[in-house]
DNA sequence: ACCTGAACACCGTTCAAGT
DNA sequence: ACCTGAACACCGTTCAAGT
């Protein structure tokens, strides 16, 4: 059958009179699994996740969901699929812009979005090999490019420009937000037992880092995120010319 | 003991009598089991890097290795590290730069050469949790960063504009670098496989896209990487002023 | 001092069998 | 039609035992 799985078909129409609480009673389905995953990710963290457990947690054994679902590694495409559909509706709902500079904002700020609601699942997004090689990562769905690359069109960007705006778009998100969601994700006890133990390291033998650690902690993603996505536009602009 | 791993003593100086390829007599080390876990991964990927199999690989029942090494992360922490010590070497081998500028691109360049070096060891120097929360992969490791930031404070940065530029910096390295080694890495048969089927996909229903698929194809990561380095580096110009 | 055997508690996955 | 039990070939990790 459809061998790659991920949500094509959005069959969401069966909200039987099944009480939530009481017993998994209807049968299994893809849609159910994958939403079952991001969840498990989102809570627990992709290590955590196993087909054994999250068949646990949907009530099954875990030998059920290979009805449904060829493999772990297909599963965990699915979960991409699923989270980069999300982006896709976020970035459809967002009333229509005026200006490209606008357009890109949305986008980017949807984009980041998704990664704070997610970071436990973005670094998937991210590094995920795409299914195609000219695809991007975290930019990887056909769909969301095909839209993407409409819209620019409409803005009166040539065809070449837009395909290197998009390479330019997915690069600065890439970096950006996979730093940010990696300082999101939450740690487990053991982690953050092994991360004091390491945080007062001999940073005395480190003096130029010493004199600035204040200003290192400071964080401040979302005001460097703003910064970063206005000097891109700048350089679309350029490039647009 | 140390608990954190990492090639922190060099004593590397050892070279027996032994013949290489003879039987692998002397006892392990944590330095030897690292560079054969680098190794591995190069080669095999890191899906592949079991402890069973890397004790094997040196010729050593997996059980040995945890004398040297506290567990599976922290010996990819120690692969981690391994690596960052090679760019460190690397840095600090190509003499000196006689601006900025040069220092920049000195660093960039070397960063990029451990990426395309180790396409399938790149992803976990930029996604594993860094020692600490300030640290921003690809650029993690405290000697490194330490001079990053004596280099700019020579070239008269004053000190909040370093951690700037060494934010700017790593976002920039992480994004471009993390999608160029993942079009490097190699794949396996398999996923080989699942790509061909995927590649040809219903891309007839996505006309914007087959408009430029011949220059979404294109590649080109040098002459990207290198124009971004340009734009990066004008960024800095502005926060120095 | 250094390594191994045996064991434990898990994995992903297949497939015949149950309902 | 949908799920489970039992089994297979693996994991990481511990620890008493071998040399």
């Amino acid at each position: 059958m459809d061998d790659r799985m991920g949500p094509a078909g959005t069959e969401d129409v069966d909200a039987d009179a099944e009480a939530t609480t009481a017993g998994p009673r209807r049968p299994l389905d893809q849609m159910r699994i994958l939403r079952a995953a991001v969840e498990f990710i989102d809570v627990n963290g992709l290590s955590k996740l196993t087909m054994r457990r999250l068949g646990a947690h949907l009530g099954v054994e875990a030998m059920a969901l290979y009805r449904y679902v060829p493999g772990r590694e297909q599963l965990l495409d699915g979960v991409v699929e699923m989270v980069m559909d999300e982006l896709y509706e976020t970035t459809n709902a967002g009333g229509l812009s005026t200006s490209w500079q606008e357009y890109l904002q949305m986008q980017a700020h949807a984009v980041r979005t998704i990664a704070v609601k997610h970071p436990r699942i973005f670094p998937l997004v991210a590094t995920r090999p795409p299914s195609a090689p000219w695809l991007r990562p975290p930019l990887r769905s056909l769909r969301w490019v095909e839209s993407f690359l409409q819209g620019l069109h409409d803005y009166g960007f040539r065809p070449k420009v837009s395909v290197a705006v998009y390479r330019s778009f997915a690069t600065f998100l890439l970096g950006s937000l996979l730093l940010e969601s990696g300082t999101l994700e939450d740690l487990t006890i053991t982690e953050k037992v092994n991360l004091a133990f390491i945080e007062d390291d001999d940073l005395s033998s480190y003096p130029m880092i010493s004199a600035v650690t204040e200003e290192l902690k400071d964080g401040g993603f979302e005001v460097e995120f703003e910064a970063a996505l206005e000097d891109l536009i700048e350089r679309v602009t350029v490039m647009r010319s």
